[in-house]
Formats: C-alpha cells, structure tokens, sequence
DNA sequence: TCTGGGGTCCTAGGACCC
DNA sequence: TCTGGGGTCCTAGGACCC
C-alpha cells in the first residue's frame, strides 16, 4: 500500500508554527512578488477568498475580514519541510518526496483496514507533536488512489485526518459525487473534453475502457484509469529522477527598461540554474532564454530563443555567457520588461561524459572553482561569492517585493524566536 | 501610480534543407 | 519551370502540478 502524506494549508502552517497566537485565525500566503494569494487556510477558504487571485484586487477585503497576510518565505518552509521528511523517512526507507509539502510512503507490512486506519493517523500526530504541522494521509493501492484518499480526508472531518481506501467497489457510491478534475493528472481541460464523451465524475473515469481511454487522450491518462482501478503503473521513485530540463524564472519587483539590468536578472536566473545542475549531477547542451513584457498589456512583448553549446558543461560562468548573449538578442528597446526566464536544456549526465584531449583539462578546472565556489556559498550563505554579471546585489533594483515576510527563523541566527520568562 | 507565480514536460506548426 | 515528400531544428504556447 502506499500512503500519501500531505500537508493541510502547507504554507500558511509554516507561518503558524512560531506563531501560535494565530492558530484558529485566516491566514494567506502570497506568491512571488506578493502577487497572488498562492495559499489560503481553512478560515480563509471560509471567507470565501479565491485561490490564485492577485493580491491588490482583494486587498480591502483581506482587511476588512482581518485576514493575516505573509509573503512567501521560501527559506522557513523549505527547512519546515526537510524536518518534516526526515520525520517521515523514520516511518520507512521507501519514500518519495513529492513536492515541498507531499511525500508518498511505501507500507510494505500487510496491515488489515484498521490497522492502517491506526498507521495514518499516527503518521499525522507526530507530525503535529514534533513539528506543530497538521497533515492528512491518504492509504491505498496506487499512488492516483492515495492522492485521491488524502483528498477526502481533507474533506471529510468525520475521518480525522487519514482515509484509506482498500477495497474499491466500495468507494464508488463517493467517487461518483467527486468531480473528475480532483484526479492527479486531470486538469481542467481534459475534464471538458472528457465531458464531451459524458465522463463527468471519477467514477465515470474508473468505468472507461482503458484502451479506449489511450486512443483518444494518450498513454497518461490510460495510466490513470488502470491506478484509478487498482492496477500500479506509476512506480515509487525513492532516488529523484534527474530533470531532462531545468528552468529558473521570476517575475520583477519593479519593471525594467534596460538591457543591463535585465542582463544582471539574467546572469542571476542562469547561476542559480545552473546550481541546481550541478546539484543533479547533469551537463546542459543547449541555453534557452525568455524576456516577457506584463501579458495584461495590449502590445505584450514575449520572446525566446535558444543556443546550443559547443561542449556539454555545468559551469555558471559559460551558461552566463550564453545567457546575456541570447538576452542581448532578442532585447527590443522601448519596452518595461516584467518577467525573464533562463533554461537548461538537452541535459546529460556528468558522470557518464567522455571529454575529448582538449576539453578534458578546461573540465577539470572547472569543476574545481564551481566546486570552491559552491562550497562557499553553502557554508556562508548565498552570494557571498558571485559573478561580476550579476551585478552587486545590494543594488540590484528588479528584485522582487515581498513587504510581508516573517522572519527566517530558523536558518538565519538574528531571527532565532527568543522567548522571555 | 500600478499592481497578475514558478517548474517541467510535451506538441503544433513554421522555416529550412535535401 | 514547378512540384513535393520527409527530416531536422526552432519557437511559441499548452497542459498539468504545486
């Protein structure tokens, strides 16, 4: 069986942990650039605020209802997060980090019902005990199942946090009254054109004829009928796969008009892609690079374009390179740029890679001062050691905003809660 | 005054070449 | 002179997830 443990509110329950006066009160997290409320917890969703609307269009209503408002805080929910892995991982080795706040679990034991019952629910209070983080947990067959179990024990208070089920045929007077697009991997538009053929609910989805399924809408959600009826085919990835393709981009604090500045954004998107390049152990073949004017606007301007490399490479100095070369490419004049991206693409693994006599020795060195320089950073935070094409990070104005954050508390040492007796 | 997230994978269709 | 199949590469954008 697989269980799906899931965090209620993910982020907004980060913000809760060193702030217990707010516990029973509406919080919202805001995306990036505090632009769109990206995380509502119960009491807000029960004031009706919608999810993934921009901030200063329900500003007055946040304060009119006294709703509590935090920007993102990357750093406390990232670290939040790796405790509450590292808690789970006590539960079993075999466990796949799904996202920040989703861990599949492998119960390898063969526990009847209640036990499982039993399993779940202590998974959710120690997760509550030992890290203040509400979870639900959702056990069954197929990992589609479990995402769907943890779904209705979100809904459902009567469960107390965790549903499991086991035997399908039993659930399907439910299914029939959940609505197809709650399955993993059915978005809003394969849910209209699964309407089209009067597939409204999950269970109309469970009754398809899989191969039916696969000629109309593909492989995917063929998959997703098979799991839906109990059969595995999306396995447990314990070791993370390594990305095909890597991007890093954001949106602007303020806009800008200059190619310098939107070359030092540039420079900075590519470092950090190609950090986590590194991180996977990968080699990229090709630079791809995208600058966007604000899509609301009537002559939005959006470009893109790519270049491949004449050598596979991992270090942040030549992808830089690429980078603002591509950037100055595509750059118009006269435009307020909102948002530009940087890719890695056509990656390789770096282990496997066979240099040539004259790359061989440029490799070696290079993998020496990202190593240095990646070993630095690591131990006395970011950008202490960073490229001159960045541009001095006290200066740089495209930064985002983000006027609500609380305090890193607990990875940076000034920000330590301090309690006074 | 103005404000609208980010990452990954996939595909359609155009441009170009043989 | 004009036509046309088939492959590759590239960009734009769709779809889904969180």
């Amino acid at each position: 069986m697989y269980a799906l443990v899931d965090c209620n509110s993910c982020y907004a329950s980060c913000e809760q942990i060193f702030r217990p006066d707010l516990r029973g009160k509406p919080i919202v997290v805001l995306s990036n650039n505090d632009g769109c409320v990206v995380t509502r917890n119960r009491e807000a969703k029960a004031l009706g605020i919608p999810e993934f609307e921009p901030y200063f269009k329900i500003k007055s209503r946040l304060q009119k209802h006294q709703v509590h408002v935090f920007s993102s805080n990357y750093e406390l929910y990232g670290d939040v997060s790796n405790r509450i892995m590292l808690l789970l991982a006590s539960f079993t080795p075999a466990i796949e980090i799904y996202s920040i706040d989703e861990a599949f679990l492998d119960i390898p034991i063969t526990l009847n019902k209640s036990e499982l019952i039993t399993y779940g629910q202590t998974i959710k209070q120690a997760c509550w005990r030992q890290q203040r983080m509400p979870v639900c947990v959702g056990i069954a067959q197929t990992k589609t199942l479990s995402k769907l179990a943890n779904h209705i024990a979100k809904k459902s208070h009567r469960l107390n946090g965790a549903c499991v089920i086991d035997i399908i045929d039993q659930w399907k007077p439910v299914f029939s009254k959940i609505s197809v697009n709650k399955v993993w991997g059915v978005g809003s538009k394969t849910a209209q054109k699964l309407k089209l053929i009067n597939v409204v609910s999950i269970l109309d989805l469970l009754e398809q004829n899989p191969k039916k399924i696969r000629n109309k809408f593909g492989i995917t959600l063929e998959r997703t009928v098979r799991e839906l009826n109990g059969e595995r085919c999306i396995s447990l990835e314990t070791q993370p796969k390594p990305k095909q393709e890597i991007y890093c981009s954001r949106s602007f604090g303020h806009k800008v008009n200059n190619l310098r500045q939107l070359n030092e954004s540039v420079a900075n998107y590519a470092v950090r892609a190609s950090k986590k390049l590194r991180r996977q152990h990968s080699l990229t073949q090709r630079v791809y690079v995208t600058i966007q004017t604000s899509r609301f606007n009537e002559d939005h301007y959006n470009r893109s374009s790519s270049i491949p490399l004449p050598h596979p490479t991992n270090d942040s100095r030549t992808i830089v390179k690429a980078a603002t070369s591509l950037c100055h490419q595509i750059y118009r004049e006269g435009y307020l740029y909102a948002r530009v991206g940087v890719g890695l693409l056509d990656l390789t693994e770096s282990t496997h890679h066979q240099y040539d006599l004259l790359t061989q020795e440029q490799h070696q060195a290079s993998k020496l001062v990202m190593g240095v320089i990646d070993q630095i950073n690591q131990k006395y935070g970011d950008n202490q050691v960073f490229l001159a094409a960045q541009g001095i990070p006290r200066k740089r104005q495209w930064n985002m905003s983000r006027d609500f954050k609380s305090p890193a508390y607990t990875t940076r040492i000034n920000d330590i809660p301090v309690v006074k007796i």
